[in-house]
DNA sequence: AACTATTTATAAGA
DNA sequence: TTCTTATAAATAGTT
């Protein structure tokens, strides 16, 4: 939609590259927002330039809780599969935390950022693993709970009675689950 | 541009909204396609439908990357200035440590999605504390430099030989700022 | 899921 | 950068 028809590959020239990328940038953020209001939804736009600006807009709700919605339905379930490898990069878990702990003692003119960040770090994988455990047992849940279904089918709705204990947390995980899906 | 101009409030018929949902959802992602590949550059969109029902595409980049680089800019600012409450909301530090310690020792049966998922918010409480103590440092430092820099101008180019040990995490913090804005 | 009349976005030029 | 305008592209309403 201009002058003339453009070949969708990167623009050569630096200052129309530029100029394209400021009108077309512009262009996204305000169909986002057309879409967020026009079909009540919440959308996050987030754009990094080549030479690393960052640009982002949020329309519906604020962008916080847009990319944990994300990270809700992504984080976790890449993490797990590679959290065997992720706790053998890493410190066990009790030595990471008594490093912290004791971090976190000192007063905080004898901290670094760069012991700080790297406590970030840390405190990160602590997180994933956290959180990928979590997703490992919900996922355990999940298998028993259809299982518990099947069985239900199969027994007719009189079969609820056999439900046994080791589901009692399968409600629970039902809302869980509605949020993710 | 369709049969007729629509105003950009919501569109109350459900079917015409979920049929402009999708058109116009599909519109958004292709756009940012082209953006991307026209001007180099690493694209999110993160859209969360009236349902929950979560859309995402990224280009250029993997979404954690781009992910990753908002949240470089913006948690941490927000987050230190309610450093405080959040501080005053939560366990103290030695002692959500001790928890979390406590709990990662426990065998994987014993522990239950809600106490995992309240961990993984306490640790999130940590790691927010610990960025927010690295961006207090940081913003010292910065000043701390710009002090010194001030100083140098009067001083002329000669007025490095000068410069505090206080300092010495000026380049470093540089190097930390580039990537910053 | 296709079609097409229109509107909207934008490429190039000033 | 901002505006103008010819044209390409997106899409609203229809089938």
């Amino acid at each position: 939609m201009g002058r003339r028809k453009v070949e969708i590959k990167r623009i050569e020239k630096k200052s129309s590259r530029q100029v394209t990328f400021s009108k077309r940038r512009n262009g996204l953020i305000e169909k986002a927002r057309q879409l967020s209001i026009l079909c009540e939804s919440s959308i996050a736009v987030l754009v990094v330039s080549g030479s690393g600006k960052l640009y982002n807009s949020s329309s519906g709700d604020n962008m916080s809780k847009i990319i944990d919605r994300y990270e809700i339905q992504h984080a976790d379930e890449q993490k797990v599969l590679d959290l065997e490898e992720k706790t053998r990069n890493y410190l066990p878990h009790k030595e990471l935390l008594d490093i912290v702990q004791r971090k976190l003692e000192e007063p905080v003119d004898n901290l670094s950022v760069d012991s700080l960040m790297s406590m970030e770090e840390q405190l990160e994988t602590a997180l994933s693993v956290t959180r990928a455990k979590k997703t490992e047992l919900m996922m355990d849940d999940l298998k028993s709970l259809q299982e518990t279904m099947g069985m239900k089918t199969i027994l007719g709705t009189e079969g609820e009675r056999g439900m046994s204990s080791e589901n009692c947390s399968g409600n629970k995980l039902l809302e869980t689950l509605s949020l993710l899906k």
